[in-house]
DNA sequence: GGCCTTATGGCACTGTTGTGTCATAATGCA
DNA sequence: TGCATTATGACACAACAGTGCCATAAGGCC
């Protein structure tokens, strides 16, 4: 009973059904829609309550769809043209990191804006399950690359403040409020966040090094 | 034809009914469940059919209902407690007032997490029509109140940036943040909110002031 | 009061979500 | 190859979203 019937489970089958449901959910996602499961089944060449025995709701089964996609969509962006960059010295060094990422991030943001806005209402709905996956936190890896060479220098409570501030100022929340609320084009979006992001930058490195006066 | 038929349109009737419709969705809608149209209709002792006469969809009905519900908490929140202030002179003064609106907004932000949550996984989903009433626009009007004193030494451009950069700080949006992506309590998220405006703040004025030295 | 206009209610209908049940096909093992 | 296990499919079912149609009630106007 409690170990293992030994390889009862078809985990290959399960595996590939799983797999085309949600391809073809991501493809019908990325198309803009928000495809019925009828459809996404029919799609993967699948039954219906098939689909459901793999993610019980709809709506599960899109959010999984919306983050597989989103993955794809930012690992490129980021990892693709080398962004952050390895060697680390001096706090000019460290804006130019950070400025990076938060340009990398702002722009595939922008690029792929209803996606993540789909993501954003499947997701925000309830405070995260501790269990299940969260959207975002490849925000704040890329963060802490960024602050990788500093976050000794800030100490591990600016440090942390830090990451939070950046947080905020950066990613598709973001970009939304400042479409919603401010009207703004993607570009000047992109600059609002880079300013701030810069700036809280700024001033935690001063708040950590008080001896040097201001630039 | 082209004038009006005198009063054909009984707008008493329908301004009953309508809001008759949206309070019963107000009050299922703050307890934190998503009601069916049904379910509405009869907490308003309307048939079905006519809700949907004044809602076309459930999810107009629910946003307009989400909208007003945060209308209310908000208005109360900060004008209640009378928390901008009026005079303005000096640097200190405006910090302090952009630190009371902050603290205020994310305290009701907290208070009210799960009805704003709704709020945006029902308004999020679409960029805004110029037309139909937008979320966050008090947002915005606040800033703005305790900015008042500084627009001019600001500058407009300066001015402008600041606001963009404040409304990613505060409001809903930053308290989930702070919640999901940094596992943040409503204390610590606002702390985090007060230091970067207040972070943010000074910079702009420092900026707009280069004479002056740091402190 | 009577009459005309208009909002409302009731009913029927389609499409979708989500679930239960049971037969059938695919898979792994001997 | 045959057999037990397990995933899958087909069908049925209740609940809900929307919509059309038409009768009926409520309102305004004389």
């Amino acid at each position: 009973m409690a170990t293992t019937k030994s390889s009862g489970e078809r985990v290959q089958q399960k595996g590939r059904t799983r797999s085309a449901l949600l391809s073809a959910a991501v493809a019908l996602v990325s198309a803009g829609s928000a495809p019925s499961v009828a459809e996404v089944a029919d799609a993967a060449n699948v039954s219906r309550r098939t689909a459901y025995r793999y993610f019980p709701t709809q709506e599960q089964l899109l959010v999984e769809a919306s983050l597989e996609g989103v993955r794809g969509i930012i690992s490129s962006a980021i990892e693709g043209n080398g962004t952050v960059g390895k060697a680390g010295k001096g706090d000019a060094d460290i804006e130019a990191r950070l400025d990076r990422v938060v340009h990398a991030m702002q722009q595939s943001a922008a690029e792929n804006e209803q996606l993540l806005r789909s993501m954003i209402r499947l997701t925000v709905g309830t405070r995260p399950d501790p269990k299940r996956l969260k959207r975002g936190y490849r925000r704040i890896e890329w963060i802490a690359q960024a602050l990788a060479p500093a976050k000794k220098e800030l100490g591990k409570c600016r440090y942390e403040r830090l990451v939070s501030a950046l947080s905020l100022c950066m990613g598709i929340e973001a970009l939304i409020i400042l479409r919603d609320l401010r009207g703004l084009s993607g570009n000047d979006a992109e600059n609002v966040s880079r300013w701030a992001a810069r700036t809280l930058l700024r001033e935690s490195l001063l708040e950590a090094a008080p001896k040097r006066t201001k630039k």
